[in-house]
DNA sequence: TTTATTTAAGACAAATGAGTCTTTTAATAT
DNA sequence: ATATTAAAAGACTCATTTGTCTTAAATAAA
């Protein structure tokens, strides 16, 4: 469904918003071994996510990357419509160019409700909502 | 979701399901025509399905693929499972190597829930009872 | 101001997936 | 039997994704 890039940088976003702040940024390199995930391509998706302000960086001694407050308000989806696009959600499951409700391929019904309703989910669940729901019931990343 | 393959071979196994019969085969050139799909890599998926036994063919004049009786009873699930493996329903759709109802990442309950459900519509249905949907209601493939 | 630290940027390599082409094998019509 | 036809097999190329590495830029501590 998602690409590796999406994944790795989904669970980034939350590691963040869990386990940093303005005062207490994260390096590259806790991150990736915390998540074990390869740490120069962690780097590059940590950059995307940064240039497309989903996170917050600084540079230098003390430097890091950290969740700033109006980053926790963006809802979920925004981190895989940078990545993916929204297309993962809208495309067609069978790959033709045209399939809608009135022009239907064969899965179209049931793979319809199945992406709908994460994409619904996505869009209306904040960063900040899905990272209190990761502490509270301890969720892994 | 699917790769190209698994989708070709889906909808290369529905258009033999409405198109063919024992004493009516179709050939590759026919079918990647009318589906507009590669037809060498359509070649090559249709050798895969007929080695796993999902569709039947024979060589030479007048040959080519078409549905038997079995093949049609199979259910639909059998495609996606030859070309992507039952994974694509069952893994973790952030990548953990363990993610389950106790042990759930934080997309765990979202993702479950509407995989679930089309990976259930494809076990159920079988490629006769889709392929006569296809007919009934002229669906594009 | 110099040095150490950490992100930014981008070139590069490896792995996988998608697609093409050629040769072999089997079946059948003549 | 022979020629023809169409699938089977597999080598090969191309594109994309994944992953690595090196250098540059910025920030802050000494």
């Amino acid at each position: 469904m998602f690409s590796k890039a999406c994944k790795y940088a989904i669970r980034a976003v939350l590691y963040l918003a869990v386990h940093s702040s303005p005062e207490n940024k994260v390096g590259v390199k806790a991150i990736a071994e915390d998540l074990q995930v390869p740490k120069h391509f962690l780097a590059k998706i940590l950059q995307q996510l940064s240039r497309d302000q989903l996170i917050s960086s600084v540079k230098g001694p003390n430097g890091g990357f950290y969740m700033a407050d109006e980053n926790l308000n963006v809802p979920m989806e925004k981190i895989i419509k940078s990545f993916d696009g929204m297309e993962v959600f809208t495309s067609c499951i069978l790959g033709l160019p045209v399939c809608s409700a009135e022009n239907p391929c064969p899965l179209h019904v049931q793979a319809f409700a199945y992406r709908e309703g994460l994409y619904y989910q996505l869009q209306h669940q904040s960063i900040r909502e899905m990272a209190d729901r990761v502490k509270l019931q301890e969720l892994k990343l």
